[in-house]
DNA sequence: CCATTAACTGGTC
DNA sequence: GACCAGTTAATGG
């Protein structure tokens, strides 16, 4: 999602700057507001039992992350940290709901908006299912590029870290490394150095 | 530069 | 594949 910024400040958006590595919010925490990124990533992540990190997704520029949470009576299944030094605008719950009534055209669009998330979740969850690492990351890189406004053939920049491709699929940063090369030599992705492209 | 972080390799289970 | 250990390459102050 991607609201007009003065619109945002209209109904009350203040700019919010993180550190690297801060917290936005913290799981089980009573969602406020509704963020978007104005510069900066922040991720969605959780910890297994074990201790073990799961990311589950990494927003950048022009993205917003907690609104699914603005529409119902929930405490947050996930913390968010930034991962560098973010700025975000954050306008708080009621006036965000107060912005949606006022501006139907942005509410439509926030519908659409969570529908194809919902929409490209499932294909996720469906290539993350698989044992196949090959399409673990395939999976995930669909969806990462069902953010994306091109369309050419391998020409989406994943912006992550073998590492943090890891923490989303579940894998281990050496199967990552690994598989990468597997789907190079398949040509389903290309390298531009370490950057991969889909 | 040096120190830190990320990418890579090889081996065991 | 996970997990561990060790090396190399890249990044940034």
């Amino acid at each position: 999602m991607n609201i007009d910024e003065n619109t945002l400040r209209s109904f009350g958006g203040e700019t919010i700057r993180y550190k690297p590595k801060e917290f936005v919010f913290k799981e089980n925490e009573h969602s406020l507001y509704y963020f978007q990124i104005t510069s900066g990533k922040v991720k969605l992540n959780t910890y297994n039992e074990n201790g073990k990190e799961f990311i589950q997704n990494i927003l950048g520029k022009n993205q917003s992350f907690g609104d699914p949470l603005l529409f119902i009576d929930r405490l947050y299944p996930t913390n968010a940290v930034s991962l560098e030094t973010t700025e975000v605008i954050r306008i708080p719950k009621n006036n965000f709901l107060e912005m949606l009534e006022k501006h139907p055209d942005i509410s439509l669009e926030m519908n659409a908006c969570l529908s194809q998330r919902l929409y490209y979740n499932s294909l996720m969850v469906r290539n993350m299912a698989s044992q196949d690492p090959i399409h673990r990351l395939q999976g995930l890189m669909d969806y990462l590029k069902s953010y994306y406004d091109g369309d050419c053939q391998h020409c989406f920049p994943v912006e992550l870290t073998r590492q943090q491709i890891a923490d989303l699929t579940g894998l281990r940063v050496e199967t990552v490394i690994r598989t990468v090369k597997k789907m190079v030599n398949n040509q389903t992705i290309r390298l531009d150095g370490r950057r991969i492209f889909y």
